[in-house]
DNA sequence: CTGAAAGCGCTTACAG
DNA sequence: CTGAAAGCGCTTACAG
């Protein structure tokens, strides 16, 4: 039956000052006397006063909450930058709301108006492929590719792309195969041509997972230990996921890794070292990513003071593009030198 | 310079009705006339009008947003479950606040109480392994094992590894290896002794991958090639990440799956059915485990309507363990006849 | 250095 | 069937 929570006039009452002195020791901006505050926050501990956002938000008609939209789970990168956004956020005193732009693509837009209805200050998202970020008064902070209209940070994922290839090149392999999973998603084209740019020497050739699957059905064979017959001694591909299954497919087919063939992937996910052999991957600089992508929205958000009419101008970085590091493992291997038996260049 | 986003009083004003009025239509609850009622809301829908959370939360004591509390992001199995209570608590009319329980476990009590803070009507959770949730006035929702103190709903994990154990048996294999990875979780004890409850007739030895790597190192080889040499042909793991570790380590040393060896997983990750062979797993069912546990969690909100101190009791659901559904696929398969080369079954 | 007062936007008895 | 009024908990000029 006690009041279970002190509210700020309670602790006034209870300390004999008024409201506003008690606000003013708690967050520091009024100026009073030393002791006071000290003996205001000492009582505000001992009764376990909690602020209560719910006034808070409607005085200062912010709510301290941002909203994070991720498409829908299929991609296993996504927990990793929600991990990284609550991280830095909450460093920054800011909540973060979830929201999914599930299969369809309207869903971006219901999620991102849902948020907005929920009041919060700003919103970071990761868009769906192929669909347009809408303008709003709230400020939006886009991750994506640094070529995406509007974008606010992201890895380089066509450096990323010329890193592994130039690593492939390096290793002779002269033919390549390039994997991707659809080509209307940004990023996965940024890898693509990223790769494409350092293999100018080198003979390469593009298949795309959806369009296989369109005609042969989910879980389709990728063909692969054909590709390998005609040369094709690389196999790289825009993420971990694809890459395993390139992987497993040419092992289940008795051609062995890296001796007969080399496989690189993308985002270095949590299994892919644990593997065998371990997966070549390039890895994004996550804990940078959602730290540029804050500040930048926290500051959008603090010079929005005026509450006019007019949609929030795009949120830009200090730095668009982050690099990736590429991590070598054992995947990838010199090129069998005939290119067709890996024993050959074993024994040369 | 427009008001950018009319409130009750300006969309009242602009009607020329009370704002109380206006409040009512808006909400269906007092009676008024279906004319002005339906008036009303047109012109709100017009104007765009949009209530304020942060007004309605002051006066109805009640934020309308749950808090999300996940283990350190190391599990895929995450996103999904995040997916399907984001998906459910939308459903309801609730925001979801996501909070993370970093690698150390103190994190985990402060995740809960930074959630308080901001003012959540209740808390789902998924401990993380070797943790007690603290008793708070704030309901929690506990996602663990059927077994765990206070657990709300779960998945069956015991008789989901009950139902792959008897698979294998059935299957003939005569000596199975179970692969955990840290014995301090629930979730996997469950499982691993649902698997040894169907397994009597056979014999079994049981591996944790922590221990090997506390010896070893991280990533370390898991021996498997030596455990199939000495007959063991099963390899049932307590989740796909390590069947997936399995199958490339058995695949690597020349051990062709499934006719050598059989390896099944559990959780039923996206990639599963990709890999060559695709893997035996089992899947949960995470829309029934998310609907269950956030039935129960907005019922315990709803019936406590006193703000008196004691904790809130443990939130129950009507049913604590879902059924896993076995999903067979490629990866597991006869027994080898002889238990040491398969080639003899085939051609026995 | 401290306090009285207004007001953020809403909902809910209550009065007419 | 509709409206006037109180009040949720806070912060912020402003007055003393």
């Amino acid at each position: 039956m006690k009041p279970s929570r002190p509210n700020l006039s309670e602790l006034a009452r209870h300390l004999g000052v008024s409201i506003a002195t008690v606000s003013n020791a708690l967050s520091g901006k009024g100026r009073l006397s030393p002791e006071l505050a000290r003996r205001i926050r000492d009582a505000a501990d001992k009764l376990g006063y909690v602020p209560s956002q719910a006034g808070r938000a409607l005085r200062t008609g912010r709510s301290g909450v941002l909203g994070l939209v991720l498409p829908d789970i299929g991609n296993p990168l996504y927990p990793e930058i929600a991990q990284e956004i609550e991280r830095v956020a909450t460093g920054a005193g800011y909540g973060v709301l979830i929201a999914n732009s599930r299969d369809e693509i309207a869903a971006q837009d219901k999620a991102i108006f849902q948020l907005i209805e929920r009041g919060v200050d700003g919103i970071v998202i990761v868009p769906r492929r192929g669909t347009t970020v809408p303008e709003t008064r709230c400020p939006i902070a886009i991750i994506d590719t640094p070529t995406t209209p509007r974008n606010t940070v992201s890895a380089d994922h066509f450096a990323g792309g010329a890193e592994v290839a130039g690593h492939l090149a390096a290793l002779g392999h002269g033919r390549v195969l390039l994997i991707g999973d659809d080509p209307s998603s940004n990023v996965q084209n940024a890898r693509i041509s990223g790769m494409r740019s350092k293999l100018s020497g080198v003979e390469t050739e593009t298949i795309w997972i959806v369009e296989l699957e369109a005609r042969h059905g989910k879980g389709c064979a990728l063909g692969l230990a054909d590709w390998r017959k005609r040369g094709f001694t690389a196999f790289a591909c825009v993420s971990d996921p694809h890459a395993l299954r390139a992987l497993t497919e040419l092992q289940s087919a008795g051609i062995a890794i890296p001796a007969e063939a080399s496989i690189t992937g993308f985002d270095n996910l949590q299994w892919s070292s644990f593997i065998s052999p371990p997966l070549t991957t390039l890895k994004m600089n996550m804990p940078e990513i959602a730290t540029l992508a804050l500040d930048a929205l926290v500051e959008a958000i603090q010079s929005r003071e005026t509450s006019d009419d007019t949609p929030s101008p795009p949120v830009t970085a200090r730095k668009a593009a982050v690099p990736m590091e590429l991590v070598i493992r054992r995947s990838s291997g010199p090129a069998p030198s005939a290119g067709f038996s890996q024993e050959e260049s074993k024994h040369a």
